[in-house]
DNA sequence: GTCTATACACGGATAGAC
DNA sequence: GTCTATCCGTGTATAGAC
């Protein structure tokens, strides 16, 4: 598969001349819904509304397509999360919590690309995943970072744990729902399959005992 | 996608005879890494050194075969856990802790079939995602279930958690470890992503401080 | 920019000999 | 059980008119 390097200068490298974003568009949810190879360029275009020949002049092939279907995806995905981390007052912990109950309505709310920004993750091979890390999560997995960093010096969160390694228990719970919360309905006792909300107040609950330093109520100060 | 339903009552439903075998084992090769679409039928007979008539002399058509190869692969994964589970004994935590650590290397030894029914598991939307839990994890999850309750029972783990939310928990982080090293590798800090066993310790080192009941030194006693 | 029509290859599946 | 040969649908991609 080639490279999916993105020109960041530009904001707009392809305006998407109006037919042309439909067809991005229809291509998005029918990749997204059903991987690369099980949706043809005939389904597309009728979902589009175009004719095939149409995007074969849009779109140099199938693959071309897909590419710029997933560059599409990846930007709307991370932007709805930039703004939440930084500009925000208030114990650290309190934000994190929120960061992460936002990741998760934002994965099960826009679950087409997320899909298909996974399915890219999984699959890469080789140094496909380099360019992922770098190009796609690199920024956001810092902001997230420098929010534990931050937590863990002004003594919220418990400082001898790798910052990295917190913020990867606190994404892989919500990935994880996203991935497998319709099987899990139907496994015994985990009925809060059907609640992202709660599992992530309980999850974050848990997840909160072990990062935070030892919270001991005092047994001598009982005031 | 038809029905994937096993009769449990057979040890070996189809002896595979010979050839056949040779065929299932080529298709889950394919399956696993490239995905269903992907593998053509001319691929697997050419791989499994068959022809490709053969193939449809031993199993219906492409979906058949596909379903055959799932079913091994999942009964082979399970198989694998059963074991270490119920005829141990001593602390229930470091018998978790064991259970962890292997599923995470069975994951990434068995990756290919993993792969395969981790696909199942996320595109499987409606009602398939039941047969699923109740036919291929409903074992392991409930033994899993149990483990956690008698260690909650036994004080060893906070009883006032769903048991089911811990063993979900558990296998996140394995999970998202196994489909993101390769990618986490290349972020900030992840130095871990290729450390599998540091990184089993380090996340149920965090995970245990959210579990236990509150641990606390006790400062007034220290002989 | 958008269409109709078409070339060309490949995939799944079957027939029938051995 | 295994093969060769073949049918038929569909998928990607192109040519060329509008």
């Amino acid at each position: 598969m080639p490279t999916l390097r993105h020109t960041p200068t530009a904001d707009t490298p392809a305006p998407a001349s109006e037919g042309a974003r439909a067809i991005l568009a229809a291509a998005e949810a029918l990749f997204a819904s059903r991987g690369y190879d099980a949706v043809s360029m005939n389904e597309i275009a009728q979902t589009a509304g175009a004719s095939k020949a149409n995007i074969f002049h849009h779109f140099q092939s199938k693959k071309a397509l897909y590419l710029e279907v997933l560059r599409s995806a990846c930007s709307n995905d991370s932007a709805e999360l930039l703004q939440e981390l930084e500009h925000e007052s208030g114990p650290i912990i309190e934000r994190l919590q929120r960061f992460v109950a936002h990741h998760l309505d934002s994965l099960l709310r826009n679950e087409r690309s997320a899909r298909l920004i996974q399915r890219e993750v999984r699959q890469s091979s080789d140094d496909q995943a380099k360019e992922l890390a770098q190009q796609v999560f690199g920024d956001n997995f810092a902001r997230l970072l420098a929010l534990i960093t931050a937590g863990q010096t002004q003594g919220e969160l418990r400082a001898d744990v790798e910052p990295a390694l917190i913020a990867v228990l606190l994404l892989a719970g919500n990935i994880f729902f996203f991935d497998a919360h319709r099987v899990l309905r139907h496994l015994p006792g985990a009925g809060f399959a059907t609640d992202p909300a709660g599992f992530n107040r309980m999850a974050m609950e848990i997840l909160l005992h072990g990062i935070r330093p030892q919270h001991c109520p005092n047994p001598t100060d009982q005031s």
